[in-house]
DNA sequence: TCTATTATAGAACAGGTGTTCGCTATTTCT
DNA sequence: AGAAATAGCGAACACCTGTTCTATAATAGA
């Protein structure tokens, strides 16, 4: 690809906002008056080398037949995620089996991208709440992604509730010989060793969100 | 709403197929064809009904000025963001300047939801490459959302570049009397001092992604 | 400096395109 | 059945819009 041309990336930029202000691509005047080109025929001449470049696909004979070639028509890019509670040490999370899955009824929702998710079914999202898992590095008020799944792999992070504990944490769950290690993702930490039955899995993590300042 | 017609939620789909695959919307002769319609002013006939019923919205006078409602244009919710490159220890970052600010170029982007960027201008990301980050709770492979500022608040999380160790890293920034005083996010950890010229901002960052398994 | 290339201008053309109008067919309601 | 509302039809109009043509200016190469 070439460099382009002052004139050029301006068009690239009003194409961007223009579509994704008004649903539909501009036409060659539109382009013209928002981007202060005197005359038709030059936006033509640079949307000839913009597609020949790649930036963008034409079509001949069609108005407003402009597609930007790097982002995707795929409107189902985002997902709506229910954001059910928070996750703290020493209180269970109200997380929802697929029976009882009802986006509509939470409290909050958040919009995540499906590359995040990996398209992946029954997605919830925790805040963490304080510290205690930091050694996993989590920190608090950290956003994460579950999938509420019954079991999970070997070595894969999950929420756990600790039943004697009475404590909900993240770790690396390993199903061994006679007990489950929860390992913390951090290596220099020791982990924790629970009999079967003191643990049940609230769901697999997958992802990891963090608002700063 | 009322009940549609056979005809209109044939529009309707047609409009949606036709929107996905072509990137921009039909022209009524374009509907007309599509879905088998006698004529242009039939199609216009349901599109008003469409229209007031709340299922589209027209841009009169405006060719191919459909806009589809209840899907919203993605990038309403959602923001490109492009992912420029990896930050680790011992190499500088490409960060843009303003001026060179060119989404298009970048050979990756991102879909992130605004609530996340909280509508932000000049964010990039980064990957973060290597562990030397831990400290600050980012780990290796994790996606770091920056935005571009030349200066930043006290105790607000950056990326800088320390020009004598050829090192960027990711930490707590805090300007004092004769020094500038980079603290590591874990407070267990020691921060480190800087004198003021050997420090470069290359951003603050707003927001960390992990994905997990 | 002369020339080839690239970029810009303005105008005009031909077909695309939303809109309108008069009229007919179909359905709904009384 | 008769009237009223709804739906459909075809054509025509007027503007929209991509394209093309010719001419000129700016730039780069030799």
């Amino acid at each position: 690809m070439k460099k382009l041309s002052d004139k050029q990336s301006r068009i690239l930029r009003f194409l961007n906002s223009f579509i994704s202000e008004n649903g539909y691509p501009p036409a060659i005047r539109d382009i013209q008056a928002g981007c202060g080109i005197s005359s038709t025929s030059v936006v033509d001449y640079n949307l000839n080398i913009l597609e020949k470049e790649g930036y963008i696909q034409r079509r001949a004979e069609v108005s407003r037949g402009i597609i930007m070639v790097n982002k995707r028509p795929d409107s189902e890019s985002t997902i709506s995620v229910p954001v059910i509670g928070l996750i703290a040490a020493g209180k269970p999370i109200p997380v929802p089996t697929p029976d009882t899955w009802d986006v509509t009824a939470a409290s909050e929702t958040l919009e995540i991208p499906r590359e995040l998710t990996r398209n992946r079914e029954n997605v919830y999202a925790l805040r963490v709440k304080g510290t205690s898992m930091v050694d996993a590095l989590i920190n608090d008020g950290d956003i994460v992604l579950m999938q509420y799944v019954n079991s999970i792999e070997n070595g894969e992070m999950a929420a756990v509730w600790l039943k004697e504990n009475k404590e909900a944490t993240l770790k690396k769950v390993y199903v061994e010989s006679d007990h489950v290690r929860l390992q913390p993702a951090n290596s220099e930490m020791q982990p924790i060793y629970a009999d079967y039955d003191n643990v049940e899995i609230q769901g697999k993590i997958i992802a990891v969100l963090r608002q700063v300042a």
